[in-house]
DNA sequence: ACTGTCATGTAAAACGTTACATGATTCT
DNA sequence: AGAATCATGTAACGTTTTACATGACAGT
């Protein structure tokens, strides 16, 4: 159900056709959420059937049109709606963690390529937070620029200091995963050896 | 897929029956990997199918019986298998975060309503988690216990090592939200004051 | 007798992933 | 002419949630 109001919040910036859409999507709101193009486009087509969503067919080159959706009021007031519900805790769900917990099952130099490929993808990713971030500060991001072109200046302060707040909040998670996985790296030199593939102790029993 | 290896994960402690598994999976496993009953028995079928377990009916009472779960070698094989092979990258998926971005267009009532739900929820996690942690330091969690009854000290040290690492994550994880969570307190009342209700230049063009 | 725990699911719907499929337009 | 981008999906499959459903056993 939040794909639909990630929808919402894009569209409330300026109208948008789908392929717009999942662009936008991944330059911002799939940094929260992610969704691949064939969800977008049926769930835009059942927001429509809902009513929450509007379609206006734009041409475009000679023969071809293409659909422009709006956010209709029923659509806004079900988003504001949506924002002032309780949210529901999240389901832990992180496949990390749980092959963490059970690192003894696996080879030393297994477990130090796996905590290598994470903070390879976590250092990648705090970077684009980070210089997503400062588009925000500087408030070019295009997403963010098109929504603040209708609000007046105070009420685009605070659209921009939600939108950094939000963004704060997911370089600090991603700082804590790096550092949890230096610690990592720290635990199992400490455990098997940093050079020695196995810990001297290790024999099959514990393997099979 | 990792509900899988999750159940094969505490299976590699001691054979259970799919009661025991889902009693387990809430003390432990669900911590990284929430999996509600319905999903676990119907699971735990298809890896019978699959050769990764083998069931031993065991009698109960008078009349009933019930099946023991153990894991064979094929699934000991398997696990290790998904042990070693690497992480395919979370994707982001948190409706916390998509909230606190667009929070100009809620009430400050409402998100600070938000905001102290997510700081019980989070605190009480935190607690139960360091609750556990604690269990696993003392060596008294049940289902740790039963796994390192048959290993060796050494190889015990490691089991229990990565176990204390894995929940050192998620604390340190449950921290970071609570801190962002108080930085959100912090922003709603420099940007709508700590008493009104509403920003001073608050609209009704922001809001509809 | 009643309550709580043990035991095992089914069914339907919602959600999400992956692969496939097609064609027009614009830029070089 | 060819490549990149714009545009819009469908189909099949797998996962997850929610609600429902049933009954035996153990302790008071």
């Amino acid at each position: 159900m939040s794909l639909r109001y990630a929808l919402i919040a894009l569209l409330t910036s300026r109208p948008m056709t789908g392929y717009d859409l999942s662009k936008s999507f991944s330059r911002s709101v799939a940094h929260v959420w992610h969704a691949p193009d064939s969800q977008i486009y049926p769930e835009l087509n059942r927001m429509e059937r809902d009513g929450l969503l509007d379609s206006v067919e734009v041409p475009w080159g000679k023969k071809g049109t293409k659909k422009e959706y709006h956010v209709t009021d029923a659509g806004l007031a079900d988003f504001r709606k949506w924002m002032e519900s309780p949210l529901v805790p999240q389901r832990q769900r992180d496949p990390a963690y749980l092959k963490a917990a059970y690192f003894d099952f696996a080879d030393p130099a297994a477990v130090r390529e796996q905590l290598r490929q994470q903070r390879a993808y976590w250092e990648e990713h705090l970077a684009m937070l980070e210089a997503t971030r400062a588009t925000l500060v500087d408030r070019s991001h295009p997403t963010l620029a098109a929504r603040i072109a209708k609000l007046s200046e105070c009420e685009a302060e605070l659209a921009v200091r939600y939108k950094i707040y939000a963004y704060d909040g997911l370089i600090a998670r991603a700082r804590t995963e790096l550092a949890w996985i230096e610690d990592g790296f720290a635990l199992v030199d400490e455990l098997c050896g940093p050079t020695r593939e196995r810990p001297s102790c290790r024999s099959d029993s514990a393997r099979g």
